[in-house]
DNA sequence: TAGTTGACCGGAA
DNA sequence: ATTCCGGCCAACT
């Protein structure tokens, strides 16, 4: 199915539950490609939707990884604040 | 159409 | 443990 992998992989993180942390891979994964994930970041990246937690998409490492508006130093306090720390 | 980029991953040095 | 290198994928220019 012709189906944009942006709007897969947003569906998959806005499932996201609250507390909870995925993995880019893990998204990409359930998106489809589980060898997608840097695909998945180039498109948290340009994604503005706040229906999106992208923030609870970390890397496999456990590092919080990147993010827009605000860096990973925003990312980290809305992870703590949320209890998925 | 082709080339470059990046919020990544996994393995090797 | 940290740093380096190649590889996969979609979006952007």
């Amino acid at each position: 199915m012709r189906r944009p992998f942006r709007e897969r992989v947003l569906n998959v993180v806005r499932k996201i539950p609250k507390g909870g942390s995925m993995t880019y891979k893990q998204v990409a994964g359930k998106a489809g490609n589980s060898n997608a994930a840097r695909a998945v970041g180039g498109i948290m990246r340009t994604n503005r939707d706040p229906d999106i937690p992208c923030h609870r998409v970390i890397r496999s490492d456990g590092t919080l990884g990147g993010y827009n508006r605000g860096g990973a130093m925003r990312k980290r306090q809305l992870l703590s604040r949320e209890g998925a720390l």
